[in-house]
DNA sequence: GATGAATGAGGGTTCATTCAT
DNA sequence: GATGAATGAACCCTCATTCAT
C-alpha cells in the first residue's frame, strides 16, 4: 500500500543526493537508480522524464522542508521577533537533514531546465524574501519601513550563505542569537543614519530573480512565447469559460505584438489577466512578454 | 602570436557566455564554436578538452577581473577604509563587464568537474574571504579582532548576493556607501555587545569550501593520493632540481603515512613544500593528505 | 566535394534496403549503419531523425525513380497508347533496380510515422491514379469517359500487384503487351456493356487514400490542428508578407471553429488559402479541419 | 472455460485493432491491454509472447473470416459462376466487420516476425490464388485453361485492392456484378486473342510469395532443419501413434539427405506426410528441405 | 487466474573528441 | 593552423517480459 509512496520517495532521495553531488546535468539516471538500488526503468513508472524527476523532487523536498519550518514560524503565540528567531533556529536545525536538497539548490542555472523550474525557483526566492520583509516590519515597526527591503536582502543573503556552508557544524541556538543580533545592528544603524534606502519595491522584486525578463527577447521569441502559452492553456484543466476568455486575451496579445505600435495599456491588461490565472508554468513567458512589449 | 591569443580569448569569451546561460554541462562545444564563429576543431588547438577549456576560461576571466580589482584595492595611498570602499566600488562597476563570468560562477557544483576546478574555486573563495578579514582588521583595529571572521563572512555573503543579483542596475557609489555603512553597523554592534563570536579561524576556513578535505579519506586513499601526486610530478615540466627534491619529499611523506605514528611536523613540512609548487592539480590531494595525516 | 552527396546516398540506400527487409519500425539505426558501413552518429549529420531519414529516403528514391519513368512517359512523339505502353515497360524494367524501394512501400501503415509521410504517400497514390485516368481518356476517347475511374483503378491494382511480386522475372515487353491487351479487354467490355460505373470522381479520390480525413476528428483535435499549423507556418521560410497573411487566416479559422455556428464559406476560403501555400506538411491537418468544419 | 475464451478473443480483437492502426512493431502491449481494458500480465496467460499473439490473432481472425466466406463459397447448389459471385459478395459484405484484420494484413513486411508468420501469410496467399484458379477453370472451361493463372492473378489483385481501399462504401451487389463482368471481359479477351499466357504454373506459385524457399539453404542447414522439426514434433501434443510415425519419416528424411544421391520420390513423400500434419511451425522448414532436396 | 510494479536489454539520439584534408 | 565530417561511448527513454501478491 505504502510501497508506491516509499519507492517514489526512495527515488527522490537518491536523485536529490546525486544532484547535490554532481549537479543535474552531470548526473545520469543510471547513477540515481544505482544509488536507490532499483532498476533503470522504474524511474519512469513514477516520473515522466529526468526533468520531471528534478521538478517533482525539488518541489517535494521543498514542501517537506517548509512544512516543518512554517509550522514553527507561524506559531501565533509568539511575538514577531520570537517567530523569526524560531524560524531561524528551526531552519538551521533541519539544515543537516536537508543538506542534499540545499546543496542541490546551489546550482541555479543548472536546475533551470524549463520554464516550470524557472518559475518554481523564482517563487521560492520571492516567498523567502517576502517572509523576511514581513517579519522585519512586524518586529521593528514603521520606523523600519523604508529599510525593509535593504534589511531583508541582507539577512536573506547571510542565511543563505550559512546554510550553503556545508559540513560546518554550528550550534543553532547561538547562530540564531547571532542572526537576530546582526539584524538588530543593521536595522538600528539604518534607522539611525536615515539615509536613502538602496532598494525600492520594484528593485527588490528582482532580487535573486533567476528568471527576470530576458532582455534579449526578440520578436520571434515573443511569438513563440504566446504560442507556448496558448498550448499550455489549451491543455490545462481550467474552467471552459476561463479558458476561452484566456485564449481570447492571448489572441489580442498576439495582435498587439504583431502590430507596429504596441498599445501598452491593452498589453498590460491582457498580461495581467493571464498572470492572475496563477499558472506558474507560463509566468516566465508572461514576464518576458511584458518586458518585451513595454520596451518596444 | 597575437592572432593566436585573440582566438583563444575569443573562444574563452564565447565559452563563458554559454556557460553563463546554460551551465557547463548543458553547453555543447558546438554552441561555443557557433557563438565564437569558428570551427569545432579549433577549440582543440587551444584547449586539451572541454574541462580544460572551463578551467582555463574561469582562471583567465578571474585573473582578468582581479587584476583590475586588485590594482584599485592595493592602492597604498588610501586608508584601509578607503581601500575597501574602492574595492567594493570597482567590483560593482565591473559587474556588468564580467556578468557572464559571474553568472558562470553561480553554479558551483556544475563547475566542479575535477580536482583542479575544485581546488581553484576553493582558493578563490578563500582569497576573497581573507581579503575581507584583513580589511576589517585594518579598518576597525584590535577591538574588532575577535569578530573579524563573523564580520567578514557576512560582508562576503552580502557582496556575493548583490553581485549575483543580475540585471539589477544599482548605482555603485551609493551601494558602496551602503556596504560600508552596514559593515560599520555590524562591527559596531558586535564590539558593543561583546558576545562570543560565532566563527573561529578553523571554522571560517571551511566557509563556503566546496572541496574541504574528504573526512572519509582512508589509508588506502592516502597511498593512492601519494602515488597520484608522484605520477603528476614526474610528468610535469618542473626544473629537474625541483622535481627531484619534490619526489624526495613525497618519499618521506610515503614513509610517514605508512608508519604507525605519523609525525605531524615532518608531514606538514613536506606537504607545505609540495603545496608551494603551485600545482593546482595536486592541491586537493595535498589537502586531503594533510587532513588525514593530522587526524590519525 | 561529392563526398557529402555520396554519403547521404549511401545511407539512403542502406536504409531503404533495411526497411525493405524488415520494415521501418523493426529496423534499427544500428542495422542501417552496419549495412552502410559507417558509424552510428553519422546518420545524424545528414538526417534529423530516423523519421526524417525515412521521409527523405522515400522521397529521394521516388524522385529518382520517377525522373526516369516520367521522361519516357512524357515523350511527345508518342501516341497516348504508345506512351502508356512505354511507361509500363520502363516501370517494369526499373523494378529490379528499385526493388528495395518498392518493397519498402508495401508497408503502408508502418511507414505512416507522421503527417508528412501520410501526405506524401497519399500524394504518390493520387498522382499515380490520375496519370492512369488521363492515359485512358486519351487512348480510348469520350466513349470511355464514364469508365475512366473504373478502368484506372483496375490497372493500378494490377500493375502494383505485379511490381510487388518479387523475385518473379518476367519479360517486360511481353508483360507490357499483356497489360495493354487487358486494358483493351476491360475498357471494351465496359463500353460494350454500358452499365453504370462503380466509381465516381469523389469515390475514386479516396482510392487507396491512406490519409483521408479522420472522421473521429474532435473539437479538441481541430484546435490542436490549428495550433500545429500555426507553429509550422511561423517557423517556415515563407515570405514575411505571406506568413503574416497566413497567420491571420489561421486566426480567423480559430475563431470560426470556436464559434457555435461555423461559417462554411469563410472556413473553406481560409483553408483554401492555406492549402495554396503548397506545404505538404500541413495538408493533412487542413483536410481534417475541412472535414470537421463542414460536418458540424 | 467460456470466460477464458472470451478474454482471449477480447485480447485478440484489441490487438488486431491496434495492429490495424499502427502496425505490429509500433503497437505496444500496453496499448493493447488498454484497448482491451485488462491488465498487462493477462496477455501472457493466453499468449507466449507478442509474436505469438500476432500469430494466433491473425490465424484466428483469418479462420473466423474464412469460415463465413467458405460456407457460402462451397454451397454445392450453386453453379461455379454463382459460387464465385457469392464469394465475392460475401467477402465484400464482411469487409467492414473485418476491417481491422484487413488493415492489419496490409503491412506484410511488418508482420513477418518469424518463420511461422512468413509461412502462414504465404499459405494465405496461395490458398486465395488457388481458389481463384479453380473457380475460373470451373466457370470458363477448358478454353480458359491456358489463361487460368493470368486471369486469377488479375482478379486477385483487383479484389485485394478494393478490400484494402478503406472507408469507401460501395454497394456489394453492384461491385460483385462489376467483378464478374470484368472477369468475363478479361477471360473472353484472352481466349479471343489466343496469345501466349504470361504466367505458367511455377511462376504463379511465386505470386506474392513472401517466403519462397531460401535458395542459399546448405547441407548443414538441412540437417539443422530436420533436427529442429524432430524437437518440435517430440514436444508436440500429437497422438502417440502419429507422433511415432512422423518421427520415423523424419529418420528416413535424415538418411536421404545424408546420402550422396537423394531419392526425390521418397523425400517428397516423407515431406508430404509431414506437411499433412498441419503444423504451421515446421512448414517453412519443410519447404526449405523440399527445395534443397529437389535441387541437389 | 488476475494484477501491475519491477526489470533490463535495446532503442534513438547527442556530443566530446579525432584526424584527414 | 583551420576545418568539419566521422566516430562511438554514453546518454535518456521504451517496452516486452516476469513474478510476487
Amino acid at each position: 500500500m505504502c510501497a508506491l509512496k516509499d519507492k517514489k520517495q526512495l527515488i527522490i532521495s537518491a536523485a536529490i543526493k546525486c544532484f547535490a553531488q554532481k549537479g543535474f546535468h552531470a548526473t545520469s539516471i543510471q547513477e540515481i537508480v544505482d544509488t536507490a538500488g532499483i532498476a533503470k526503468g522504474s524511474v519512469y513508472s513514477y516520473f515522466k522524464s529526468k526533468e520531471d524527476l528534478l521538478f517533482v523532487a525539488i518541489k517535494h523536498e521543498y514542501d517537506r522542508m517548509m512544512s516543518g519550518v512554517l509550522s514553527v514560524a507561524n506559531d501565533i503565540n509568539l511575538t514577531p521577533r520570537e517567530r523569526l528567531a524560531a524560524q531561524f533556529q528551526h531552519m538551521l536545525q533541519v539544515t543537516l537533514e536537508y543538506s542534499d536538497f540545499i546543496a542541490t539548490l546551489k546550482n541555479e542555472t543548472d536546475l533551470m531546465v524549463n520554464d516550470q523550474m524557472k518559475a518554481f525557483l523564482n517563487d521560492m526566492h520571492k516567498a523567502d524574501f517576502q517572509w523576511y520583509c514581513q517579519s522585519i516590519l512586524a518586529i521593528y515597526g514603521d520606523d523600519a519601513k523604508p529599510y525593509v527591503f535593504d534589511a531583508a536582502i541582507i539577512i536573506q543573503a547571510v542565511v543563505k550563505h550559512f546554510t550553503y556552508m556545508d559540513r560546518v557544524q554550528l550550534e543553532s541556538t547561538e547562530l540564531t542569537r547571532f542572526f537576530m543580533d546582526r539584524l538588530d545592528d543593521l536595522v538600528d544603524g539604518m534607522i539611525r543614519k536615515q539615509q536613502k534606502p538602496i532598494l525600492n519595491k520594484e528593485q527588490s522584486e528582482n532580487n535573486a530573480n533567476p528568471c527576470s525578463p530576458d532582455t534579449s527577447f526578440s520578436y520571434e521569441d515573443s511569438l513563440k512565447a504566446v504560442q507556448s502559452i496558448r498550448v499550455y492553456i489549451k491543455q490545462s484543466k481550467l474552467e471552459t469559460k476561463i479558458k476561452t476568455a484566456s485564449l481570447s486575451y492571448l489572441t489580442v496579445l498576439d495582435h498587439e505584438i504583431t502590430k507596429d505600435q504596441i498599445d501598452p495599456i491593452i498589453t498590460t491588461a491582457m498580461i495581467s489577466h493571464l498572470k492572475s490565472l496563477g499558472l506558474a508554468e507560463i509566468l516566465i513567458n508572461l514576464n518576458n512578454l511584458e518586458h518585451y512589449a513595454l520596451n518596444q
